[in-house]
DNA sequence: CCATTACTTCGACGACAGTCGTAGTATAGA
DNA sequence: TCTATACTACGACTGTCGTCGAAGTAATGG
């Protein structure tokens, strides 16, 4: 019979219009959401959860994902058992333009020199 | 005879080399901080310390003052009894391109349309 | 139907940031 | 020398955020 006795997966994403300066400075302050972003950027292709190299576990990351995706920086899908995400850099740009460019270079400076 | 028994009143800035981007964030992830920068922006001149408008006691104030001036953000020097800010704009512009002018731009897009 | 994988939810905990009022300090002026 | 002004330093309090592990849920494959 039908196997799909629930609805397919979804996830919820703020129209970037009802997010503020504020919720997104608040996901970007933090160290590992950054690391993520920063490795979406990097990578140029959207990535599973399970693939980003950050110094938590599994649940506090899925916290970060979640922060993310509400304050509208990253956009988040299913396909299958894996969580896919991606960067919604071009809304960011026309809601904030410049932000998020910023901090992504600022973060690849850091991490590609040898600071320490 | 000589007045001054004790130094000028100086304050201590840090070279923009040796502030990171989390102190940054940091720094502008408060609302009240953002306040201070955003009117100093506005302003295009150096500000005293009791000139700004913030819903905060002023001791709590000196302390964002603080803040902003240990990441990097602004500079502080005293003209007599009062103390003067300023934009390190040009500095932060090299150490961390295209950010505080991303953030400045945000805040005045959100206090100048009437969102609330 | 069962096991596995991949992620989520929950509750708890610890740390720390923002806030205040009070008391203190430096400068200017009388 | 004394007072007023403008800001600072300190200690206390509060709320919130990041963190974890354990238990839960949904899809996939056998």
């Amino acid at each position: 019979m039908a196997r799909p006795r629930t609805a397919p997966r979804t996830v919820d994403h703020p129209d970037l219009a009802q997010v503020d300066l504020q919720q997104v400075m608040e996901a970007l302050v933090d160290p590992v959401r950054r690391m993520v972003v920063s490795q979406l950027a990097r990578k140029g292709e959207d990535m599973s959860c399970g693939t980003f190299e950050a110094p938590v576990s599994i649940s506090t990351l899925t916290h970060h994902f979640n922060v993310l995706r509400e304050a509208g920086v990253i956009r988040q899908y299913y396909v299958g058992v894996t969580k896919m995400n991606t960067l919604r850099a071009d809304e960011m740009e026309e809601r904030f333009p410049g932000l998020l460019p910023a901090v992504i270079a600022a973060c690849a400076a850091e991490t590609g020199s040898g600071v320490d």
